[in-house]
DNA sequence: CATGAATGAGCATTCATTCAT
DNA sequence: TATGAATGAATGCTCATTCAT
């Protein structure tokens, strides 16, 4: 049948369900059965479960949110520009990446048992320092930590709204924006 | 030993586990042991795990949150400072419940199947509807959303500020009310 | 049904196969099966297979093995009818167990990787310490090895003799001691 | 790279890990990867895993030991002489095949589910036959099985003597000529 | 109020083996 | 000669839950 492609076809399954209900929920028989394979077919690909969410990660949102950081850590000092620059790119490089920001936010608890876990949080907390001043105010880092979050959660909230995905993610950055402008503001 | 008290001992134990290792991940063998009891002894309190959250939920946040949406119910029309009220009395009373507010912030995927997930998601969105107005632009959508999304992050997150408890939660609700005053204007 | 025993059953059961299939070939289904209750019926009474295992020794074993050792010890310096009274105080306690000397004999490949054949290799040697001189020439260090080894086999070989077998345990404790005797008189 | 030899250098990893793990411990993935070649790879080499070790028993004991056999049955009646001859001649057969002895010897209840098993017990017990008397007292069966399993267990045990593989095969060899010399001398 | 003993369903993982290429 | 991709069956183990005592 299919050839070459099963490993993305796993990727693909597995992310679907990881996200829908949860990756403690989600095993490996589940994924195995709605792909149609054996159990054993997945290992074959991947080293174990955690292996596989791994991958994920890797491949959908370790390496862009790098290439921001790496962006800016060669426009330094850090202007507000820059600053606004940083979310602008991060917006861009998470919205291909929906149901995996969903499946972070959603899982916080799961991956903090996952080494990939830490990886990620080292990259939020990398951009989080870069957007805020060193010795900013409480209140301002409470802004600066709400406009990661916030473009975050518009991903996959605001159901209700029945706006467009590009619309959604549009508002959540210039709520950010926002958000970091009057941090910035505030030194 | 003690008496009477197991019920509080056996919740106050699993919260605490729940919040720090997730739900799925905690295991009613963990909570018994950690309470020196058996596991059929939580089966004497709780009829089931989901029971049992399901107790720490109504206990914790379901009651306190109900009080300020019907005092909300009872200031209408909403004016801007019934708004900024809501968020100030909805600030304290999960202040209260900071374990609890970290375990549904991170478990949002597990919590998802349980029915008192469906229950809280209902507060959350009535107290969305009472901050935002009606026909409120995008932008103002995201803007309440982040409000609220904010003061129940900022009960658990920066931790690397050494802010006091009672500091953070002033600044997000400061934030958050920010937020709301901007969304207000906007109409 | 049975009450309170089932342990003890649970550990004849896996002795009476671990001897007949090795211990990796033994599963723990199988184990259950032929007791007639489940897989977790085990884990109730054993944290682990390997913790199944390891009570087999202690309780068969290990204790009378350390007897023997601490007689020995209280009998110093250790004269040839020291000598000879261990190997056929140790030729007793072993009779007890002819099915978990056969299965430790015919297992040491798996026993490796248990901890609790480290265990079991120590008591081994340290009754050979106290069979054979310190300074012995090699061959008496071989002639004090294939003592004890003898007393193990012969516990389970020599079928085809038709012999009983205590009359087996006695046969290889004389052939143990004039092996030890030789040793000795080899200084 | 190499060629032709893959099935020469598939045996010799084998029985390496097959004497340090067991064999059932053993997979024929962790030979694959020490070799840097597939599973399937094995496959082309040897039907099965019971065919892999099989060959290696054929290869390294089953033929000398019946070169050792056939020797014996054509210097009959077996008189003292001829049976120290036996010994001599079966040690320096073994002395070659340290490896495969101590497999052997350490994993029996592996090797009852073989059929290579039962071709080996066969050579065993066809030696003992050869080397004891008929009608051979208890005891003196003893001697002999002893002198068998003595010079099999010096080649591998008595690691902490610090003498040399050679030394100890003769110690060993010495030391079973003198348990079948008693036997002997006990008719 | 609580335990001891057990179950049934499930899980992640591993294994020997196969087969088209 | 070998590999890449897969399978079916098994394994050790854990979990939420039950129930007689």
């Amino acid at each position: 049948m299919s050839r070459g492609n099963t490993r993305q076809r796993i990727q693909d399954v597995a992310l679907e369900l990881f996200a829908e209900r949860g990756y403690e929920k989600t095993s490996l028989r589940e994924i195995a059965e709605q792909l149609g394979v054996t159990k054993a077919a997945l290992y074959y690909h991947f080293k174990t479960k955690e292996d596989l969410v791994t991958s994920l990660f890797e491949d959908l949102v370790l390496g862009p949110a790098d290439e921001v950081i790496d962006w800016a850590r060669q426009h330094r000092p850090t202007t507000l520009e820059t600053k606004l620059e940083i979310l602008s790119r991060y917006s861009a490089c998470i919205s291909h990446a929906t149901p995996m920001v969903r499946f972070m936010h959603e899982n916080q608890a799961a991956l903090r048992e996952l080494s990939i876990g830490d990886e990620m949080k080292r990259r939020i907390f990398t951009l989080l320092e870069l957007i805020k001043d060193e010795d900013a105010a409480l209140v301002d880092q409470v802004r600066c930590t709400s406009a990661l979050f916030t473009m975050h959660s518009a991903l996959f909230t605001l159901d209700s709204s029945g706006a467009a995905p590009e619309e959604k993610r549009k508002a959540a950055l210039e709520v950010a924006q926002e958000l970091v402008s009057a941090a910035h503001h505030g030194e």
